[in-house]
RNA sequence: GCGCCUGUAGCUCAACUGGAUAGAGCAUCGCCCUUCUAAGGCGAGGGUUGAAGGUUCGAGUCCUUCCAGGCGUACCA
């Protein structure tokens, strides 16, 4: 059910009799006493037209047909609609049932992106959970969601890391803790020039695909990865090893970017370097700006892996769309990039580009999220934090549980705030991380949608009801019920907007004020102390709230507990 | 220098891309558990949306100029 887009095709056709164009503009009401949708869009049509906005109203009302979907529709203000929707039309909702889109499309995701020279830490977070949600939203449309996990599994510190490696025996316990194992062969490559030769040395060697060189690379990789997997699965994050798609899968192709490249005549040498100009990159005097896409020591950057990856994308995956969730600092890097692929013919598909970028994560005290020693926080060690700090407000508002419990709901619990907190932020602006505030678990948090959630298995539990057994829907009747009922319909509504926008606190907006809406029927309207059909329809607004809040938390990768 | 982003209540964030009286949570104050889980609900106070102009029926949102902060800006990613 799209609310927004039937409403407006019912004004917009009303328009068509008045000979007017434009768009309805129809929106969620911004107060409850101005109905449940407003359209907009008849004051600037009468302008365009150059009529009294509120007279042309009036006529519009007379030729709209609507009475299907609206119990009322009213002009207010200077020519505001005000719609209010009929309770028939919302009891043809299915609840939690998503919505197919129209058309089917390839889309590539990108994201999450660790470097695998390194252990997982908080600035991988946004990345990997906000890609992570936009994946499971556009599959759940219908479209064909590819993921693509472009590691960091390629470069200089490979060597270092390679060499290191084999001259401490190349066991994975060894690399038990990567972070350690990264200190301790960078200090190795700097007191030692042996070592640092010999890592310079097996660069080229990885390079030239040397196979034992490649053969110790490899293991280190497979080791890296397998800490990332393990990352992923405490996160209920649905990267798996086939969405790997590392730099150095890129490899072969890049001398063929260059060439490419070079038979269109887009490269100049400058400064030894291989480089594309574009007029679009000058600055106001007119200074130029390149892209380099090749050093002046042969060696490729990172933009030369990104228009390969183009290439890969568009040629062999026929994308239509290609999502990157890469932080803000790289949006110059990516326009050039996609500036560059358009001159060069290497979007083969003609898919949509679109970076998402994200800003950073910030400490209580504004400055970049790190430990108090000043190093970067780990993942693990963030998400050991959550269950902790969950497991200790279980205890307190819940002595029953058994420590069984208390353990499993510590991790939905605590997880889920972590990632809730990180995706119900607008995604363009830093964000504060502050433990207290997240896990006071109280407001627009992940745990007031799982209490919500709660409450609502407790209502079937506890009458010994089947949700199953009842009926999809019914209509509503007292105010509390129909508001609630508004609520639920306007799931899709949102889906859309977030998959076309890219911005997953759209969906946690949503669901705050869904379960919001719930508490308030909750407190006002009994459910098993009524009988009858108020009973009924009670149950199935209340069961029809928890499907859609449980599957749109799912959205957001977000488990949900059946008590807590 | 140039470019991009940000600036909204004491704090953390919204505001559906130009709509009506700028909304939530936290914190503060006052109510509500013999009735489905109080991680909850109801209410109060709290704002010159960084500043000044402009565009128009209408601006937190668009344009200009400032102010403050962050980031980027030729061989890291």
């Amino acid at each position: 059910m799209h609310i927004k887009e039937t409403l407006s095709q019912r004004i917009e056709a009303a328009f068509a009799q008045q000979e007017l164009a434009g768009s309805a503009m129809v929106q969620v009401s911004s107060r409850p006493e101005h109905g449940d949708y407003q359209a907009n869009g008849v004051m600037s049509a009468a302008k365009r037209a150059g009529k009294n906005p509120r007279d042309l109203a009036g006529y519009l009302l007379e030729k709209l047909s609507i009475a299907d979907i609206a119990s009322s529709v009213e002009v207010a203000g200077p020519g505001f609609l005000n719609i209010r929707l009929a309770p028939a039309y919302l009891a043809t909702v299915n609840a939690a049932q998503i919505d197919q889109a129209a058309t089917s499309q390839t889309v590539v995701v990108d994201y999450s992106a660790p470097n695998l020279a390194k252990e997982m830490h908080v600035g991988h977070l946004r990345s990997t959970i906000i890609g992570d949600c936009m994946a499971r939203v556009l599959e759940a449309q219908g479209h064909q969601v590819i993921r693509q996990n472009h590691v960091g599994d390629w470069g200089t510190q490979f060597g270092m890391l390679v060499t290191y490696l084999n001259d401490s025996g190349a066991s994975s316990q060894t690399l038990a803790d990567l972070e350690s194992f990264y200190r301790q062969s960078k200090t190795q490559f700097d007191q030692d020039q042996d070592f640092a030769n010999r890592s310079r040395q097996a660069v080229v060697a990885l390079q030239a695909g040397d196979p034992d060189t490649r053969e110790a690379w490899a293991h280190f990789i497979d080791i890296s990865m397998s800490h990332c997997q393990s990352i992923y699965q405490r996160l209920n994050v649905t990267l798996t090893p086939e969405h790997t798609q590392g730099e150095s899968t890129y490899n072969h192709d890049l001398p063929a970017v260059i060439e490419d490249l070079e038979a269109q005549g887009l490269l100049v040498v400058s400064d030894g370097a291989q480089c594309v100009f574009l007029s679009q990159f000058k600055t106001k005097k007119g200074e130029i700006l390149p892209v380099i896409v090749q050093k002046s020591d042969g060696g490729y950057l990172y933009a030369t892996t990104d228009l390969a990856a183009i290439r890969y994308r568009t040629g062999t995956l026929n994308a239509d769309r290609i999502l990157y969730f890469t932080d803000a600092r790289q949006a110059l890097h990516f326009k050039q990039i996609f500036a560059v692929s358009a001159e060069a013919g290497f979007n083969r598909s003609s898919a949509q580009l679109e970076h998402m970028p994200f800003g950073a994560m910030l400490g209580a005290d504004g400055k970049p999220f790190k430990t108090r020693a000043g190093s970067v926080v780990k993942l693990t060690e963030l998400l050991d934090e959550a269950e902790l700090r969950a497991a200790q407000l279980i205890k307190e508002k819940n002595s029953q549980l058994d420590p069984q419990e208390i353990q499993t709901l510590s991790r939905i619990i605590g997880i889920g705030a972590v990632k809730y907190a990180d995706l119900s932020k607008n995604r363009t602006s830093d964000y504060l991380f502050d433990w207290d505030q997240m896990i006071s678990f109280e407001g627009n948090t992940a745990p007031y949608l799982q209490y919500a959630y709660t409450r609502i298995q407790s209502v079937f539990t506890k009458g010994g009801i089947d949700a199953e057994a009842l009926p999809k829907q019914t209509v509503a009747v007292d105010e509390p019920e129909r508001l609630l009922a508004v609520s639920i319909a306007a799931f899709n509504d949102t889906l859309r907007a977030v998959s076309t926008e890219g911005y997953p606190h759209l969906l946690c907006n949503y669901l705050y004020v869904l379960a919001t809406q719930f508490t308030r029927f909750y407190e006002l309207c009994p459910i098993l102390s009524s009988a009858g059909e108020i009973r009924e329809r009670r149950l199935v607004l209340a069961h029809q709230t928890g499907c859609t809040l449980k599957a749109g938390l799912a959205l957001l990768g977000i488990d949900v507990p059946n008590r807590m």
